[in-house]
DNA sequence: CCAACTGTATTATAGCAGTAATACGGCTCG
DNA sequence: CGAGCCGTATTACTGCTATAATACAGTTGG
């Protein structure tokens, strides 16, 4: 069964697409493997404390996108095979990193000012 | 007169924010200072390609933050002391590198690999 | 001076995100 | 079997984003 455990919510972005990056950062980490079992659409929405039609939104974009497989009656489950892995994992990684590095290049930062910055706060979360 | 040259509109984000994390950014890289006309309204809503209420908000949401002063019937000016460019570098510094550490652990990734892909972004953009 | 610009304000419209309440059909397990 | 889960679907409402069309007051510069 997938955890939220280390889910937190933040303001700003939708909670449907902050679900979508959890669960496919989750796979590219290997934390969610293929086959693993999703919490129900009702059962997540209680804990996180929002609407179940938001819940549903992230499931049915996954499953566009080949990465659940849902039944009506069985619980969700992963579909995750290794070219999705790899194509997931290239996406996410390149996103992420163009953005903060349009960011820090925006604010006149050299790259060993940058660098620094991401080893300052690596160790400051959990 | 404050550039806009450099400015490219992306999706998934608010334009009026986009628009106030451009004229932070310039101004904590230096590349905006005190005292530095900003193009009106129109002009820039024009040159965007946005309605100029969407422009106005930006613009408004600054002023409210004391970065810029605004007079009727003349130019905006950037207002920027020595401790709104300090306060505005650790803001955005912060929150910035924060996020990127967060995409990057979440997907599973050691500290070294992602200094190693914030290095091998840095070039590929103009 | 006065035309053309500036900032500011108002009202209306459309679309999307998110919430809310409800309903229907299928699967599971005691 | 049947109660209680499950996924799925529909409708309605609120708030925010963005657009659109005006209108008015103050400044600037030829």
């Amino acid at each position: 069964m997938v955890s939220f455990d280390s889910f937190t919510l933040c303001g700003g972005v939708p909670i449907y697409q902050q679900i979508l990056l959890y669960l496919k950062r989750g796979a590219v980490s290997g934390a969610i493997a293929d086959g693993d079992e999703l919490p129900s659409r009702r059962v997540l929405s209680a804990l996180l404390g929002v609407n179940p039609n938001t819940v549903q939104k992230a499931y049915r974009l996954l499953e566009e996108e080949g990465l659940i497989v849902s039944h009506t009656g069985s619980k969700s489950l992963m579909s995750l095979t290794a070219e999705t892995l790899s194509r997931l994992r290239a996406e996410l990684l390149a996103a992420d990193t163009k953005e903060a590095v349009r960011a820090f290049r925006q604010m006149g930062l050299t790259k060993e000012e940058a660098v620094e910055w991401i080893e300052r706060f690596w160790e400051e979360e959990d």
